[in-house]
RNA sequence: GCGUCUGUAGCUCAGUGGAUAGAGCAGCGGCCUCCGGAGCCGCGUGCGGAGGUUCGAUUCCUCUCAGACGCACCA
């Protein structure tokens, strides 16, 4: 919680309490009238009722038992009954001091002692990463750095799509062409050469053509099918070709989700969950869970308390084989072995709500996972085009994550030398973040699960509620810093003084927020929260910015107390962005 | 058909059981002898519709309209 409504809680609790009432009417909340006062108390009207009271007999009650507290400049009641509070510029200074000498801005460490793992990739090999992965990587890489930030031990893991069908129709396209190569010889028993006797674009190519030749001829897709199974059964040839896949595509991802800045402790897979199948499903039939259905084995995961049909999840195929929830399922089996976490979290487009409905109700019927383990789907919804429908490529085609990156990145350059006088590396460093920051805020800025627009040129505008907005605003509070430095006397160390006007008691006042809009990203698992606190504290410094000559005021204290109030806008501003994944230039 | 989600300003989006629902963009008008004008300051329109609960509803509930999405052997 806010610093200010908590102190300003305990003067009014105390003093709801002292006049007779309960104590848990002295809620305060920031005012929805600025205008009026910063802070209120609705208490009075809740309480009307439940004491026979007019309510605002009540609140002039509580006001006056308190009004005399420090805290406040001001404390009043309105009709019909509103608390209206105005904090001290005193202890408002004090309070922003606290701020800024915590490690976490306040913020409080409600994570401590608990595991996370974040399920947030969920690439394909042997694919390149394209625009559907954006959102996942994005949201996912914030959501670790806001709870790491409250104090969660949290572990990212990429989970990537390794298995299935998918890899057979690879094996059988590539032995087609290549029939000869020694992973296919059953007599083979020498080593595999180290090299992959493919690349990563031909893997890219061989894919989409071996996934469209199975829908025309039967034959190939039934040889795609064995080579599925054999690979399952680990038929060493196919499990070496596995291996290069495997490389070539690691590597790759590896590139691309860098250059997002976006990182994974876990590197596992589909693939790795697979040994643990066996055992899950038998212990699944010796606790009567698995039924046949329509022939196939399925847990029923209809709850009473449902007002409609939830249908059930499938474990195992008609034909024996496995499907996705298993895996899932085989994934949390994995996870719960290696790692006990407290939650895990999956950040997943929303469209797969059900499934994860079904593998969640599955895990907990299993006892795959511990009963107080918490288990989260946050669905995102899609990236559109301007056109409101999901974003592709002019030719109508899905886009390639990198081609979406360059073309922001391109832009960015363009803006940058503009106005610029940058030598040309320097230039495109900064593109790269300004274009990060326009991609990633131009995301989070929005709600997870709701569908949004993405229009590069709004992203990248650099006016308003945008990345490239807020970076500007880190980039000129670095600047005034920097030529401060300069000075002789120049001194990090000064106390923040009570504001003088009110610009400087806004910004003040917007400062103390910090950890509770990261405390409130976190509970809610919402990241557009710190987007919207950090362009308020961006308007707010740059309005302060606009009324005060910081570097030529005359009184030295009233000089240092802004530089320190601009340092803890600096830090509060540089947080932010980097909980949301991405980081300011030096200059732009 | 069943279900989930969404509907807030011309556009893109926030928001809350409380007073007069906020931003940005677009439009109009101001501000550079000044630490970065990628900025600042003004100007106006809106909670899809109907009921209900409540002292008070855009928020909670029911119904309704519109759109998106999901409904077992793909992942």
């Amino acid at each position: 919680m806010n610093i200010i409504q908590k102190r300003l809680e305990e003067v009014l609790k105390a003093a709801f309490s002292s006049c007779g009432y309960d104590e848990s009417l002295g809620t305060v909340v920031t005012s929805n009238r600025p205008d009026l006062c910063e802070y209120q108390c609705n208490g009075a009207m809740a309480g009307a009722k439940k004491y026979h009271k007019a309510p605002f007999v009540i609140a002039d009650e509580v006001a006056a038992a308190c009004a005399d507290n420090v805290i406040f400049e001001k404390i009043e009641s309105v009709k019909p009954g509103f608390i209206n509070i105005t904090v001290a510029p005193e202890a408002l200074a004090e309070m922003l001091a606290e701020v800024a000498a915590d490690g976490h801005l306040l913020t409080e460490q409600t994570g401590t002692g608990k595991k996370v793992i974040m399920d947030y990739g969920g690439p394909n090999v042997a694919k390149p990463l394209h625009v559907g992965h954006l959102r996942a990587a994005i949201i996912g890489e914030s959501l670790k750095r806001i709870y790491r930030y409250a104090g969660y031990e949290v572990l990212g893991d990429i989970h990537l799509g390794d298995w299935g069908l998918q890899m057979g129709l690879i094996m059988e396209e590539l032995r087609r062409r290549q029939p000869d190569l020694p992973y296919f010889d059953p007599a083979y028993e020498g080593d595999y050469p180290k090299e992959a006797p493919f690349t990563l674009s031909d893997l890219e190519e061989i894919y989409p053509t071996a996934s469209a030749r199975s829908k025309e001829d039967a034959a190939f897709a039934e040889a795609a099918h064995n080579a599925t199974i054999a690979l399952q059964k680990g038929v060493r040839g196919y499990r070496a070709i596995f291996e290069h896949i495997i490389a070539l595509s690691v590597t790759d991802l590896k590139k691309n989700y860098e250059k997002l800045d976006v990182h994974f402790d876990l590197w596992k897979g589909e693939s790795d969950a697979q040994a643990f199948i066996p055992d899950m499903i038998a212990d699944m039939e010796a606790k009567g869970l698995l039924v046949e259905s329509q022939g196939a084995m399925v847990v029923e995961v209809q709850e009473e308390t449902d007002t409609h049909d939830v249908p059930p999840c499938l474990i195992k195929k008609s034909d024996g084989a496995s499907l996705y929830a298993t895996t899932d399922l085989a994934t949390l089996v994995q996870r719960e072995r290696d790692y006990h976490p407290d939650e895990v979290l999956y950040v997943v487009d929303k469209r797969q709500d059900m499934h994860f409905t079904q593998v969640f109700r599955t895990a907990r019927k299993a006892g795959i996972i511990r009963p107080e383990t918490k288990l989260t789907f946050l669905g995102f919804g899609t990236m559109n085009g301007k056109d409101g429908k999901p974003f592709k490529t002019r030719e109508g085609g899905v886009m390639r994550l990198e081609t979406l990156i360059s073309d922001i990145n391109e832009a960015a350059l363009a803006r940058i030398k503009e106005n610029g006088s940058m030598d040309d590396d320097a230039a495109q460093e900064v593109a790269e973040m300004v274009g990060l920051a326009a991609l990633k805020y131009g995301d989070l800025s929005n709600q997870a699960g709701k569908n949004y627009v993405f229009d590069m040129d709004r992203f990248l505008s650099f006016e308003g509620n945008t990345g490239p907005y807020i970076l500007y605003t880190i980039v000129r509070i670095k600047s005034i810093l920097k030529k401060y430095l300069t000075e002789a006397d120049a001194s990090m160390n000064g106390s923040i003084l009570p504001a003088g006007d009110a610009s400087e008691k806004a910004l003040q006042l917007k400062l103390c927020g910090a950890g509770a809009a990261i405390n409130d990203a976190c509970d809610d698992i919402a990241p557009h929260r710190i987007c919207q606190y950090i362009y308020e504290v961006s308007n707010a410094f740059n309005s302060f910015y606009h009324e005060h000559r910081i570097l030529t005021e005359s009184d030295k204290e009233r000089k240092k107390s802004w530089i320190s109030l601009i340092s803890a806008a600096l830090r509060v501003l540089e947080t932010g962005i980097d909980l949301l994944g991405f980081s300011a230039p030096e200059q732009m």
